[in-house]
DNA sequence: TGCTAAACGGAGACAGTCTCCGTATTGTCG
DNA sequence: CGACAATACGGAGACTGTCTCCGTTTAGCA
């Protein structure tokens, strides 16, 4: 890649990640090509479709799901506490932009989503934890990591969009580690 | 209301309801009203945003759901069979139009929403359900209805924008069940 | 230095939302 | 019946966001 469309890629990239924190994922793509200094058509050139440019976004991201998931596994206690702790950081996690929750978790398990690779990052940080549990006999094991973060990932959806508190959420997420625990 | 208005309403509503089915809830206004004859501005005035059309749309809906209710209490069997009954049913019901998982299940507790009608007779019939299981003892009673419509209805949000289908979508209720049976 | 492939950028086509206001219709009252 | 408010209509057009096309510019190589 020429130099210049490097500087201006690495600035779309940044301009985006800060546009999208303050105005979520819907934000005006004009926008954030004007505020980085091209042209809609250098924006759009770069990354064709909005997905790609969050894709671009969440790289960084991608490296604190990889600490938290290795956090998670040091921590102690009992499994339900583990599994509940690791359900919050979860919702944490995928909620770091509004819209984020519904994003992420729709593209789960969609072979051709541009932001797949992320949602696989996060799945198989996932499967880390729930893994040990289940070695331990902690959790049942006909439910796949999948679906349990559909399951986690569709109560980190609505608490987005109903503005919740991570306290709101607790006893939900609550329910379903009593419901995957043997 | 002259007759002309009530005409011209209800003729909106039905063509609205007809396009949303096929179109999701998405669709375009200006559409809705071009095919009901009329201009956007008429469409405008009987509905000044998106969701006050919808309501207007789901208020046959309404009926549907005390009925499924209604039959979700005559059920026979072990608890945990006619509450993942009724939870299949909460969620084919929420589910009538693409998009409905998450616009009802994000309206959900907010006084504000105009759907807000909508989702009281939604949580009521929940609510039926979840106190007769209750009363039998079979149902933890620290949760909320609102608490479960978010759990069922989160699953179902999910499963609505990754196009699951209702048997993929099952083994995500029962784990939320488990949790919720005592 | 000159050349060419790569990249730029912005004008503008297109689509959807929503409003304003001149025009038309309704229903009522003398 | 006829006229006159009050009510409602509708569509032009302002506005916003998406996305493309293509003439112009620039980087990097020979």
């Amino acid at each position: 890649m020429r130099a210049d469309a490097q500087r201006n890629r690495d600035r779309i990239v940044e301009v985006a990640r800060q546009v999208f924190r303050e105005q979520g994922y819907d934000a005006p793509l004009d926008l954030i090509a004007k505020q980085a200094g091209v042209g809609p058509g250098t924006l759009y050139r770069h990354f064709p479709t909005r997905d790609d440019l969050i894709d671009a976004v969440m790289q960084a991201w991608v490296d604190h799901v990889q600490d938290t998931a290795d956090k998670a596994l040091t921590h102690e206690g009992a499994p339900r506490d583990r599994l509940l702790n690791w359900f919050e950081e979860y919702v944490r996690l995928i909620s770091v932009h509004k819209g984020g929750p519904a994003k992420i978790t729709g593209a789960m398990g969609d072979e051709s989503s541009p932001i797949r690779s992320k949602c696989e990052v996060l799945q198989a940080a996932s499967g880390r934890v729930l893994d040990e549990l289940r070695a331990e006999g902690a959790v049942r094991d006909d439910v796949t990591p999948l679906q349990v973060a559909r399951l986690v990932g569709g109560v980190a959806t609505v608490a987005d969009t109903s503005d919740l508190e991570l306290a709101t959420v607790r006893p939900m997420l609550e329910v379903i580690a009593d419901g995957l625990l043997t």
